[in-house]
RNA sequence: GGUUUCUUGGCCGAGUGGCUAGGCAGAGGUCUGCAAAACCUUGUACGGCGGUUCGAAUCCGCCAGAAACCUCCA
């Protein structure tokens, strides 16, 4: 709070601070999924990477207006500019309307981030919303000499737009002199230059989705959206653009080209970018058919599991690594995350039952302030994961009566745990609390009230006979020192 | 081939020019009627070879290996 927020700015590949174009306010925009098929575990990445950005900006006070997008319309199966959009082709083999399927992913889509606690997008676009909105921005580019119209499709021009401005520095590529200077000799080919891309396309007569416009009945092309969603909602110039890495090049090369192109300036003032989860080393992905859907993930069901893994247990994993690494994906990796989040969850039960002292023997000051440090450097949610950990410590030492603390310290460190588990980490107690719940603890406690009370009297026989009986029910229970604890076994 | 990046202890995974990351597993201990769990303690790692430096795993160079992007993919 007190200190600054630095983020990794890809464009110039290094940490900056972050100082918004208009305080307090903040916008956000991150391309979203295309919606033909369920999310696998590569979706929950920059999901929950930006969740973490959206939440973190909210917590230390920002009014942040997050866009997100849906791509429902655009998408090409191949190059930028060939072959069947997917969402088409999806309804053709499921015999659906486009939207049927759009309709059906998103909704599953949204239900798989409901399920790993992602917070809505304060906007969730669609691309086939902005229709008119793309279309005036084709206009602009075209008045301003960087597109051109060639028979019903209109495309960026990309050897014209990098003599005027710098072309590739976000990825790092640069266009090849005589690559600009050749003549393509494919006389059939619609494009003047190779890497012109399509900013709107003519639909072929098979073509399902389309829509009028000045140069034929056609669609969008894939990049556009975003430039046209984003400059819509938050702006000519907006603070942070965020996605994959896998996005960098093509797309938002070319949303650069196109905002640079109609507005004769950048739009993002941030671009940022998580990196790939991998499997065995490679990248998840859809082309390499090596990827896990969210729901496999939930109920176990794809072979490569061990077992199902909880929603939390997912988020809990992806935090574990900085945004900005690849992490591999292995059962031994998400079983260790699991083990470790049970432990900082039933830590921070156990905080809720501390009693405080008159004064402390520990030290929790600057718990609060390294969380903050973490979080200020580029979202370092690993650090700030380890710090937590270092404070479970505290608690249990509290607890075991080797350590104490003063009201004002446990209050503080109930406050932390609340603002970085919670709000900021966005992890939630799956233990749910309901009114069955209620009933079955207030049963378990009498129950094993009695079973104390056997045990008290040395009556092992009962006591054994309570566990046993309870442990036929799924129930396992646990002494304690002073009392005890019992769980629902998976 | 081009662009970008990575290589850390049994596994995962942070970080830094000199000071213990953390988690999981393992080991030892405490607690305990038994059991289970829990808790405490414990690890001195940074691909190879050079260089800069008082000092580098951290900076530079070379080599080896890996990945992503260069066609759609978060």
């Amino acid at each position: 709070m007190n200190q600054s927020l630095y983020i990794h700015n890809s464009l110039t590949r290094r940490k900056e601070l972050f100082e918004p174009l208009n305080p307090p306010h903040v916008g956000v925009y991150v391309c979203g999924p295309t919606v033909y098929g369920d999310a696998h575990l590569g979706h929950a990445r920059p999901a929950i990477t930006f969740d973490l950005l959206f939440r973190y900006l909210t917590h230390i006070g920002y009014k942040v207006r997050y866009v997100r997008n849906i791509t429902d319309v655009g998408h090409l199966e191949n190059d930028a500019d060939e072959g069947e959009d997917k969402i088409e082709k999806k309804a053709r083999l499921e015999q659906l309307e486009p939207m049927e399927v759009v309709q059906y992913f998103t909704n599953r889509y949204h239900h798989n981030m409901e399920q790993l606690n992602v917070l809505p997008p304060s906007i969730e676009p669609r691309a086939s919303g902005h229709i008119i909105e793309q279309i005036e921005l084709i206009k602009k580019i075209l008045e301003a000499g960087y597109a051109y119209e060639s028979n019903g499709s209109v495309y960026f021009s990309l050897d014209k737009y990098a003599k005027s401005y710098p072309y590739g520095e976000l990825s790092g590529r640069v266009l090849d002199e005589q690559a600009i200077q050749t003549r393509n000799l494919d006389g059939q080919d619609e494009k003047r230059f190779p890497l012109d891309f399509a900013l709107w396309k003519k639909a072929a007569p098979e073509h399902i989705m389309h829509w009028p416009s000045p140069w034929s009945e056609g669609f969008p092309g894939w990049h556009l959206e975003c430039t046209a969603m984003s400059t819509k909602y938050l702006g000519d110039t907006f603070d942070i653009h965020g996605g994959g890495m896998d996005l960098l090049f093509p797309h938002h090369e070319c949303e650069i080209a196109q905002s640079t192109a109609s507005l004769g300036h950048e739009s993002v003032r941030y671009w940022m970018h998580n990196n790939m989860i991998t499997i065995n080393g490679q990248k998840m992905g859809k082309s390499l058919g090596n990827f896990i859907t969210l729901n496999e993930f939930f109920d176990g069901s794809h072979q490569l599991l061990e077992k199902a893994y909880t929603p939390m247990a997912v988020r809990f994993f992806i935090l574990q690594a900085h945004y900005r690494s690849t992490v591999d994906f292995s059962n031994e990796a998400l079983q260790a995350s699991e083990k470790g989040l049970q432990r900082l969850m039933s830590g921070i039960h156990l905080l809720q039952k501390l009693q405080p002292s008159e004064k402390s023997t520990v030290n929790i000051d600057d718990m609060e302030q390294k969380c903050y440090q973490a979080m200020n450097d580029d979202l370092n949610s690993p650090m700030v994961i380890a710090h937590l950990f270092d404070g479970l410590r505290i608690i249990n030492l509290v607890n075991d009566g080797k350590e104490t603390i003063a009201e004002v310290d446990l209050q503080q460190l109930k406050k932390t745990y609340h603002h970085f588990v919670f709000d900021v980490l966005g992890l939630k107690d799956e233990k749910q609390t309901n009114k069955q719940t209620e009933l079955i603890n207030g049963l378990m406690n009498h129950i094993l009230q009695m079973r104390m009370q056997a045990k008290a009297n040395k009556d092992f026989v009962t006591s054994d006979s309570i566990r046993h009986m309870l442990n036929e029910l799924g129930i396992e229970v646990k002494d304690r020192k002073d009392g005890f604890d019992w769980s629902i076994q998976d």
